[in-house]
DNA sequence: GGGTATTCTGGCACTCAGTAACATTTCAGT
DNA sequence: ACTGAAATGTTACTGAGTGCCAGAATACCC
């Protein structure tokens, strides 16, 4: 519940390994190592096959210790996404309140997109894996729906007062969200297409003009 | 796993109950005691406060009997959502094939949310609950993604063929379940308001035209 | 009516996810 | 080296969900 976040300060794995203490270094290492011995395990033996006792086991940490990073087996599994998270709430506050919403949305998601086809070999089997294991997708899914409250909250003071002010911005935030899961996941059943373009077309097919938006809201 | 479909025949509970054998009745019954009882329990003491044990004991069954007629503690919270499924594959199969598919969609959702709002208050109790329970949360985000690709095989023969009509067809499907969503989670949050128009603004705000549509596919 | 096959149920034992409490180790700063 | 703080390990526990098997209720047939 009130578990503080198991690196205190999301970052990726693996920079300025020597300007932090021994301590933190331990840390960052443990937790690679169950993310990579449950990702290990889990492919090879699937999901459900795989107890959180295995994980630890195999990362020579206690169960207990694999619950003080990830809040549970599925979250192993989705990796870091509260990094993603952060990067996307970087982009949108870092958009001038003058910009179409709309269009700050989307270089948002393409921004985050983009750094998720980085690591393509990791984020496939992750994805392989999730859409096996109904639990995990679940808890992915839940996931998204955080994202969508931050969205809604980008958009929502930038759309003209009114009565339906609330409910266009939750709907924009959820549709946004939608397409960039849906667009993923059809990356994922088409071989060797960019995800970029991809999501390109997406967006270009469903999205809503800015022209078509009420005027922005008076500051 | 394999478990058979609580009700065989999925029907809204109370219809010809003397045309079902004695068999069929208690069936019926006990489903919907368990039902019952767990929305009570839960809302009288929360979700995470109530066993499935004590779900079984307010319903004078045994845990056992519990999940053979629910899959999860989650999914009595749910509630009838197959039933809405059927009626939304229904509500499109019904459609001829020269519809505009957009079209017919619209008025598949509008069709099932309007059933979602006839017993405001179950429906109500159940979102309430469900929002300040993530697994449950998680579990209903999963159900309406099993929804997309129903609406998806639909949507996708009718787009004109080529490399991206796979991709057009879950992007679609994703935003018209995520308007839905979002939608109802808005109608919650307001008082009074009615989902019906509610969900005529949200779809019209952001649906796509039927005359931007690619030509229909040939037969 | 009775007899039999089928189906539903209850009870028991079990695995495993996740949590809590407390003791132990390990690191950081002096 | 010494001390406080932080990370870890051990143990024990609750509760979700499953499998198995015996017994009860129902349907079916005569």
């Amino acid at each position: 519940m009130d578990r503080t976040p198991p690196p205190p300060d999301a970052r990726v794995a693996g920079v300025e390994p020597a300007a932090l203490g021994l301590r933190e270094r331990k840390k960052l290492r443990t937790q690679k190592d169950l993310q990579a011995a449950a990702l290990r395990l889990f492919a090879e033996h699937g999901f459900d096959h795989v107890s959180t006792d295995d994980i630890a086991a195999a990362a020579e940490v206690s169960k207990t210790t694999f619950y003080r990073y990830f809040d549970s087996k599925e979250d192993v599994l989705l990796g870091d996404k509260a990094e993603a998270l952060c990067h996307m709430r970087d982009a949108l506050a870092g958009r001038p309140d003058t910009e179409p919403p709309f269009e700050a949305l989307r270089g948002a998601v393409k921004e985050v997109v983009g750094h998720f086809a980085l690591d393509r070999e990791a984020s496939g089997l992750r994805q392989r894996l999730m859409r096996e294991t109904p639990s995990a997708m679940a808890r992915n899914l839940e996931r998204q729906r955080e994202w969508e409250t931050l969205v809604a909250d980008f958009v929502r003071p930038r759309l003209a007062p009114g009565a339906n002010r609330d409910l266009l911005a939750r709907v924009y935030a959820a549709n946004t969200m939608a397409t960039m899961r849906a667009t993923i996941e059809h990356w994922l059943d088409s071989d060797g297409a960019d995800v970029s373009e991809l999501l390109d077309e997406a967006l270009a097919a469903f999205a809503v003009s800015d022209d078509r938006r009420p005027a922005p809201a008076p500051a």
